[in-house]
RNA sequence: GUGGAUGUAGCUCAGUCGGUAGAGCACCUGGUUGUGGUCCAGGAUGUCGCGGGUUCAAGUCCCGUCAUUCACCCCA
């Protein structure tokens, strides 16, 4: 038995399922490249303050879901709870934004939260997300939800729906928030919820208790709070996405868990996941720039939860096609035979046919099972009778039939065989 | 952090009333001296999660513990 095992809330990726992410990786990236998107990598960890003050000193994620750490020469840092905050920084240290706007950036990684784990949440899980900095323009929130939502389309996934809400500016969410506050002190709540009304309110919305539910259905709505500005961004936002023939869902009382958002906010959810719905989340957040020390700069962007797409999908039964899978498998029988077909296999690879070898000196009848495992169409067998006649023998897997070609040309007999 | 469920072969699981473990799949060997997928024959594999208790006897009953999992909470 092994003596070690991945941490708790943590799992590995291993072949054939594998495939499945790096299909949802590439379906979800390749659209954001078209589009303009350039890719940035930030580390994996950064200082604890930027969270703090990025994501929100009052979020559960700042207050007790991230890892810390104390480095030995003193520095608070924190592996990454989300990536936002990392790629604002990113892009404010590099001056980006002192270029052309919007910056309009992509990235793809892995992401820590200290949780505990059910369906669909794990302690280390992968996003790939969008940020378009530095615009504030109703299209601009409007092509990030298109690209998902395409994106999510491409993949073959059919049953999620997109959430769609408004949070309003500093203008406006300072009296929501005041006039929701006074409707949620007079609720009966326990002491958790009692709190959370003071630092953060709006997330007790998002409450799924049905206690807490029940006692919010004449709760105010941030909607009928919105000033002109945000009634009409939000309004285009909307237009756009119908033109685009994307469907949303309005829902008044969707909140994120992260601080920073400000008008436009979304959500993708899916039914097949349990209770972890959302595969996919983002928003404007004209703030968080100032917020972390930087300029004025209105962004919006999303993530999209890697993981959960791929469990949505399965969920749905949607079968992803398969990564690249060998064409051609070579079989030797003996030392000579091994180094003559050793060669004819780098000639193919190099030539940009898909090719294995029957490594591990296995015996015939092991070698062909495993040529006919790897799924190649093709054998090529070559023993001590081929090398005296220099011939390989070429069988076609499919059919069984086998034909004997000369030694030296049986790269371009493949070659012909396959294209 | 709170609550529920489940831990038996590589995987999925069965195991009756307590009598020291079984199936299917997968794997390996042979049937075929140099030919796979089908078929046939044979084979290997277990700290029954771990620790303790009850008992003549525990996979089975009891207690604890760890792990996994689902839900709350939160979010991708």
């Amino acid at each position: 038995m092994n003596t070690f095992s991945a941490p708790k809330g943590t799992y590995d990726l291993l072949p054939p399922q594998s495939a499945d992410f790096l299909a949802v990786r590439e379906a979800i990236s390749a659209p954001l490249r078209r589009a303009g998107y350039g890719y940035v990598e930030t580390p994996g960890f950064e200082q604890v303050e930027l969270f703090a003050r990025g994501v929100g000193e009052s979020t559960d994620i700042v207050t007790k879901e991230m890892y810390t750490l104390t480095t030995r020469g003193g520095d608070e840092l924190a592996l990454r709870p989300e990536g936002t905050a990392s790629v604002l920084r990113a892009a404010l240290q590099g001056s980006l934004h002192r270029g052309a706007l919007p910056v309009k950036l992509w990235y793809s990684g892995s992401y820590y939260r200290y949780e505990r784990p059910q369906a669909g949440r794990y302690r280390h899980f992968s996003q790939v997300g969008a940020e378009a900095l530095g615009a504030e323009d109703p299209a601009l929130d409007a092509e990030l939800i298109v690209l998902a939502a395409d994106a999510y389309r491409t993949l073959g996934l059919r049953e999620f729906t997109l959430l769609l809400n408004s949070l309003g500016d500093r203008e406006c969410r300072p009296v929501y928030r005041a006039a929701l506050q006074d409707f949620l002190r007079n609720l009966d709540l326990d002491e958790e919820t009692r709190a959370r009304i003071e630092i953060n309110p709006l997330r007790v919305l998002d409450d799924k208790r049905e206690s807490v539910q029940l006692q919010l259905a004449d709760a105010p709505l941030i909607r009928d709070h919105l000033c002109e500005g945000c009634k009409s961004y939000h309004e285009q936002v909307r237009e756009l996405l119908t033109a685009a023939g994307v469907e949303y869902r309005d829902d008044p009382r969707l909140v994120r868990g992260l601080d920073y958002y400000t008008r436009t906010t979304f959500e993708f959810v899916h039914g097949g996941l349990g209770s972890q719905s959302a595969i996919g989340g983002g928003g404007r957040y004209d703030g968080l720039a100032e917020m972390i020390g930087g300029p004025a700069l209105p962004s919006v962007g999303w993530a999209l939860g890697v993981d959960r797409t791929v469990l949505a999908l399965r969920a749905e039964g949607v079968e992803l096609p398969a990564g690249e899978t060998t064409e051609v498998y070579a079989v030797p029988l003996g030392e000579e035979a091994r180094r003559s077909l050793f060669s004819v296999v780098t000639e193919l690879r190099r030539a940009g046919v898909a090719a294995d070898f029957a490594y591990g000196g296995k015996g015939m009848k092991n070698a062909m099972k495993s040529a006919n495992r790897s799924g190649a169409r093709y054998a090529l067998v070559l023993g001590e009778r081929d090398l005296a006649e220099n011939v390989v023998q070429l069988k076609d897997l499919e059919s069984g039939e086998q034909t004997a070609v000369a030694l030296d040309s049986a790269v371009g007999q493949v070659l012909t065989k396959l294209r």
